[in-house]
DNA sequence: CGATCTCTCTACCAATTGGTAGAGGGCATG
DNA sequence: CATGCCCTCTACCAATTGGTAGAGAGATCG
């Protein structure tokens, strides 16, 4: 109850954006969830889309401090990739609906992938530049930069969260079974990253 | 104008739900699209929900042909692997609204994931039974077929439908950005995936 | 005390939503 | 012609949507 009212508006509207997507959520569903009225929300963020951009900002902050948190501690090539992945997953344990609303943001044809855009891609100007340092020093397996981050992305992103598609392929969505995904998508990387031995 | 009507809204929905999502779509905007009236759409599909398992099942058909087609030409390990990405990019390119109601199937906690998964698992199941098959050959680096499995998945359906993640990582959205894409896509998996060299 | 500011509320509203009820036209079959 | 079926329509509806207008409570400040 210590939380400003807007802290926990934002957190709130972070869950539902995040679980149910923008269209499924409503204001009032929100206001409910909080016990509050809805007019309190449209006080504090003039509209839905205001309110959905500043939950945007706010998870690009927790986002780009969860993937820059490591890099200064001066790792090379594979082992700051197996950390990165590690701190996914810390996340999607933690805080899935970060995760789920990054889907939502980065939905083809999203209107406010812009928005989520501009903040972010420091980030992965910083990890693209990374990549090519390893690659010219030796310590990863040389190809494209960008494209090699996106299939990096992609795989750890959607491991981390396909969570219905693992169902689908039965495997468990346990503790356990989430520790051995992360683990194999380790190995998975490493093998497609580690510089051939010639 | 030949399309029988159930076909033409099917189509259409496809097109909606794989855009905007289940939940931004409305049967009036459809309707509107189709050059009908809502109440027509609710003949042959009694209710939304219904139009969407509809539209699910037909796209399950689709994508089980996409993935199946290929799996008789007797290809072994990596050529197999290459031509499933090369089958999934075609896909991409021609339909992208197929792989956007995948998107939006798979989100986590979704209630439709079920109708779906009841109708793909049979594909993965083969595709998990292959992939063990070429270890056993040792045309694939051994481990896990299920994760490794996942790992491919995430990284073929991300390549191919996060575009917005793409623009935000200055990767042109074009065809011959595609093709480069696909590439790259396949070198990354085949240093995955090929067995180590002793 | 009076004025102002901050915050949350009640009261509404127009538009849109998915869905129901049922009319009517075209077409085949008896 | 009459009956019934297939299809699409008009007419409605209750519920929900995002959003506006403005009252009132409480604190702060002069």
């Amino acid at each position: 109850m210590a939380a400003p009212t807007p802290d926990r508006i934002l957190a709130a509207a972070l869950r539902a954006f995040g679980g149910d997507g923008f269209a499924a959520t409503s204001l009032d569903a929100l206001a409910d969830q909080l016990g509050i009225r809805k007019q309190t929300i449209l006080y504090y963020f003039p509209s839905k889309q205001t309110l959905f951009e500043a939950v945007i900002d706010m998870a690009a902050v927790d986002l780009a401090k969860v993937f820059e948190e490591g890099a200064s501690r001066g790792l090379t090539g594979l082992a700051q990739v197996e950390a990165l992945v590690r701190r996914v997953f810390r996340l999607a344990v933690a805080q899935p609906e970060l995760l789920g609303l990054i889907r939502e943001v980065t939905r083809p044809g999203s209107l406010s992938a812009d928005h989520l855009a501009s903040q972010v891609s420091p980030v992965f100007d910083r990890a693209r530049a990374f990549l090519q340092r390893e690659m010219d020093a030796g310590h990863l397996r040389r190809s494209d930069p960008s494209m090699l981050l996106l299939s990096i992305y992609s795989t750890v992103v959607g491991v981390a969260t396909e969570l219905e598609v693992q169902r689908a392929m039965g495997l468990a969505p346990n503790l356990r079974g989430t520790l051995a995904r992360r683990q194999e998508l380790s190995r998975f990387l490493r093998a497609a990253l580690e510089p051939v031995r010639n």
